[in-house]
DNA sequence: TTTTTTATTGAGTCTTACTCAATATATTGG
DNA sequence: CCAATATATTGAGTAAGACTCAATAAAAAA
């Protein structure tokens, strides 16, 4: 208003290759994190990055390369953050612990980006092969490894198939997160990764672990204590009997 | 080429409301499978139904609107059919096998359309409210159902959060059939049914359940009878002694 | 048969991804 | 410091596809 509207309103920069990549793929991860992929528009992210819809073309080949650049940012930034942090975590079951918790505080933190790769990059084959499908299986592949181990070392069962497991952790975390998000209230991440793990280690049916351990052990105990009653009163009952033969034999 | 090919190609019909909009419809449902929401384009289901594009926004307001009466046609089968086969089978863990079984079947009998439901409806907030949150929740609430019975008769862990659960199921397997349908090979139903319902029903953790329940068993069992033995051999030395000393006193 | 109703049409609008020749800016060589 | 060169940037233009609407023709009513 105030401003005389020059005849050009945008001063044209030269600016280093790789700064003005940065700043186009900073501005479509926000686009696409805040409208999702069908609904962000070429020129807005453009605009973002203080540039003109040419440009974007000239630096990434198509809407969807720009959305592959995207999504590899994200997926390097989660692996290497995952990796880190699953070494410091001992044992088989606070590793998946681990895995699980972390996996969700990444929905929870970014939804909008986790939004678009659930809607655009996961059903999409053509998408998958070019870019992500490594980037997933590196990913996924942690905790991959982490059943393939206690698997081997016996910490889990040995005829599990890893990567159902792995499908069972992923795909009910994204189902559980997204309807916590979408349709229900606040979503309490200690209590939704505690129910998840739990579920996942001990499974739904009644608490045979604990009862069965506790049931049979208790009854094993008092078997025990009856037998040991009934067999020390039978000891008494020989030593007695011994004295008294030998208190005879000798009168 | 052979045709005179008359000035217009299509001839003008009339058809009851009620036919034609089944016509279209069903032509969306195939074309929606076959290339999925984006690609299908609003002339190629007319012309699958043999009308022109605007017809086709005569009966609905919008191609969303046309894939939300596709969707909603395909859950209403899914669900009578679900709950039909519910009601023939006993108990809670054989209920629960028979949903997994089942949602698994769903994906493979028609993959096309999952893929579309998957990519469109689920992570669409505005589609879900309006018009399949309530069929979804009908659908998964045969399983919700199932688990809250389960939990209520003692069958199931008293501290589960059935929601949970669902989202840990239905997650769960879309995520491994997904990944059969679009990267490997053969879909074995069987085999990842078992496994799926297997882990959720008993865990993962090393074979806990069976293992824990002979163990201490067999363990109990041991000691009852090596007690056992000694008590009998203790009771006959002593019911010897008693007759020895009997004996001496008489004689 | 004539009139009325309305299903159907297809040409046209609008939005948006993507192209390309012109242009302005940085860099290099003299 | 200037001219020549290279190329980053531009914005007008194209194409494709969702959606609109006034005209039209088929069925129903009078």
């Amino acid at each position: 208003m105030a401003a005389p509207a020059p005849a050009q309103s945008r001063r044209r920069t030269r600016r280093p290759r790789a700064e003005r990549q940065a700043e186009i793929l900073a501005s479509a991860r926000q686009v696409f994190s805040d409208k999702g992929y069908g609904a962000a528009a070429v020129a807005e992210i453009a605009a973002g990055a203080g540039v003109v819809e040419g440009t974007v073309y000239s630096y990434f080949e198509s809407k969807r390369s720009l959305l592959i650049a995207v999504m590899k940012g994200f997926f390097e930034e989660l692996i290497t953050d995952t990796e880190s942090g699953l070494r410091a975590v001992r044992g088989t079951e606070n590793q998946l612990r681990f895995v699980i918790r972390r996996h969700i505080e990444t929905f929870t933190s970014d939804p909008g980006l986790c939004r678009v790769i659930i809607r655009e990059a996961r059903p999409d084959v053509a998408l998958y092969d070019e870019a992500i499908l490594e980037l997933n299986r590196r990913y996924t592949g942690l905790a991959l490894s982490v059943l393939e181990e206690g698997v081997e070392n016996g910490s889990l069962r040995k005829n599990l198939v890893p990567s159902v497991i792995r499908d069972l952790i992923y795909g009910g975390i994204e189902h559980a997160v997204w309807r916590f998000i979408f349709t229900d209230g606040e979503l309490e991440i200690g209590m939704l990764s505690d129910q998840l793990a739990d579920v996942i280690l001990d499974g739904i049916l009644g608490d045979i672990v604990g009862d069965v351990r506790s049931d049979i052990a208790n009854e094993s105990i008092a078997h025990r204590e009856a037998h040991q009653e009934t067999i020390v009163r039978l000891e008494r009952a020989v030593t007695r009997l011994e004295s008294t033969l030998e208190e005879r034999s000798t009168t």
